[in-house]
DNA sequence: ATGAAAGCGCTAACAT
DNA sequence: ATGTTAGCGCTTTCAT
């Protein structure tokens, strides 16, 4: 059981070569021939011989692992199925390369000490951080550890040296037109916080349909995310603009409330007020009626971010991404 | 910014001390008088020193880290907030003790070498796992690897060593009691899976407490934990046992099943038949009604398995644990 | 209580 | 293409 590991030594001297070869062989390094990587290969397989990683990043200096840090109680990424969809698409890019995936929860002042000293210890070789919200600490924090940083989504102000984002802009336009295409002609839309870049986003995207469309863009409400603010802005539009025959939500949680209120008002859905949310969260089919939304590419998201940062770390230059969303059409609009 | 790190070397000249000094009170042992201690402390500061993972672990022989292992495609686990819960516990007590925490999905064949091959490579000193389903591999490959191992949650035929788990059966009794407290007399159940521990538990849970009430146990349909099984489980109790005036029902999942069934043959929900679900996942918020349920201490479980697993790695002998749910009121029940 | 010295198992630079 | 030699930065005996 607690049989000590081969070393390479061991391996080494079973396949009559020098260290030097089986580090090279380890490693798909060039410069060794084919009967010296056989014999190691054998070597290997019979012994059983698997790496120390402890000897090889002292060694080498680097970690063979990137750190998933996150600010942990913004439940709306930890809610739903957005952790486990990204974790997922971060783990397929992982496996492929061998690298290890350490987590850190760094909401508290903690947790963000934690991953400070991570980063100082060269314990990971690149940082990938998950919808941060504005002025997060945690993004510079990153930033200092002296290795390359990838954002999943984007701060409003400045925009990441890398980052992937979901097209929160076109997703919304995407909503919209669904709208109209299904003969809406007075459309409106709760936004999400504008000091975000998804609330701001969503709402361009909102803006440019309806514009590109002839219609209006007066009807609009805003909130923050939230079912409670989804739902005082519902009623809010409402009073305002009693005409109403569709709205854009920017979020889920929003529409949920929405849909409260206009089944409050007696309004049917979509008879009346058609509305689409966006998200996608599990709450979303199982409203009533389901209700419609834009879905974001999440576990897309997760595996372009690691890509990307695997990139980084071979000192590559990759590009920042925007990826597409989809409309989920239900039975809300 | 890639200034190199102090090194510990650095950390004795400044201080004045030997390496072997510094060393010990790093690592917070004895025999190190106060001034040497503090000239130290002060160097360290002073230098910025933090230690290198890596040269520590070859050192050492242990990792300074334990991994999370999931079979992930396990969606009952991967959605709700169970892992975000869970994963917080776990985060809690990593803090304390500076271990990190190594998150490895091990759902496909490659996940599990890969497992194989950083216990191995002695890339861990402890092994979580998860709610694993029945003779799931993982459980045999993180036994191989010669480092403790915890489980959360335990497979229905032989008790893992070391876990940590919910009190189903106690759960169950709760719920149940509740339905009777509340004047039902016509109680049955819709089981889960009984090649499944928490799906015997939950069953015998309630069979304790109708007989502990001196009531009849024989209003019992069977299902697989998922909403359409417990659609029909519910059509099939209700033709059977038109009496009915409450259910338990094993996960929330199937209650809301059960709902959609009972609100099609007219019944109301609490006022014809009370419903009580399992889990308190999000949705049971938004039914409606609201789902009454069991809530499993998901976040104490992650902390529990976590402390269980270190004090394993410190040589102690921790016990397995069972742990308490909590009844959540709302209106099905 | 402290210092000195010998590794931990690997990689990388330099020879050959 | 392969062998040789230093370390990587720490922990851990063993002395003192």
């Amino acid at each position: 059981m607690t049989n000590r590991q081969p070393t390479l030594d061991e391996v080494a001297q079973r396949a009559g070569v020098s260290r030097g070869t089986v580090s090279r062989v380890m490693n798909n390094r060039q410069h060794v021939s084919g009967k010296a990587r056989e014999a190691v290969e054998r070597a290997v397989r019979e012994l059983g011989y698997v790496p120390s990683m402890a000897a090889r990043s002292l060694a080498s200096q680097r970690r063979g692992a990137v750190v998933l840090a996150i600010s942990s109680d913004d439940s709306a990424l930890f809610s739903n199925l957005f952790f486990a969809e990204v974790i997922t698409g971060i783990n397929d890019v992982i496996e492929e390369t061998d690298l290890e995936l350490l987590l850190v929860l760094a909401a508290s002042e903690r947790g963000r000490n934690r991953l400070a000293r991570i980063l100082q210890s060269r314990g990971a070789d690149g940082v990938l951080l998950l919808a941060l919200r504005e002025n997060d600490p945690l993004a510079k924090i990153a930033e200092s550890g002296g290795v390359p940083v990838v954002h999943g989504g984007r701060p409003l102000e400045r925009a990441p040296r890398h980052y992937v984002d979901a097209d929160n802009r076109g997703g919304a336009r995407q909503a919209v037109e669904h709208l109209i295409a299904t003969g809406r002609r007075a459309i409106g839309t709760i936004t999400g916080p504008l000091d975000m870049h998804a609330g701001v986003n969503r709402y361009l995207g909102f803006r440019e349909a309806v514009a590109l469309a002839g219609l209006g863009d007066e009807r609009v409400a805003h909130a923050d995310f939230s079912q409670a603010g989804g739902a005082a802005a519902m009623a809010e539009l409402l009073d305002r603009h009693p005409d109403l025959d569709a709205v854009f939500v920017a979020s889920d949680a929003m529409a949920v409330g929405a849909l409260e209120v206009l089944r409050g008002r007696g309004r049917t859905v979509p008879g009346d007020v058609a509305v689409i949310g966006f998200n996608d969260i599990v709450t979303a089919r199982h409203t009533s009626p389901p209700l419609t939304t834009i879905r974001q590419p999440i576990e897309a998201l997760g595996r372009e971010m690691t890509r990307m940062l695997v990139r980084l770390i071979n000192d590559e230059k990759p590009t920042s991404l925007i990826l597409p969303t989809e409309l989920v059409i239900r039975e809300s609009a």
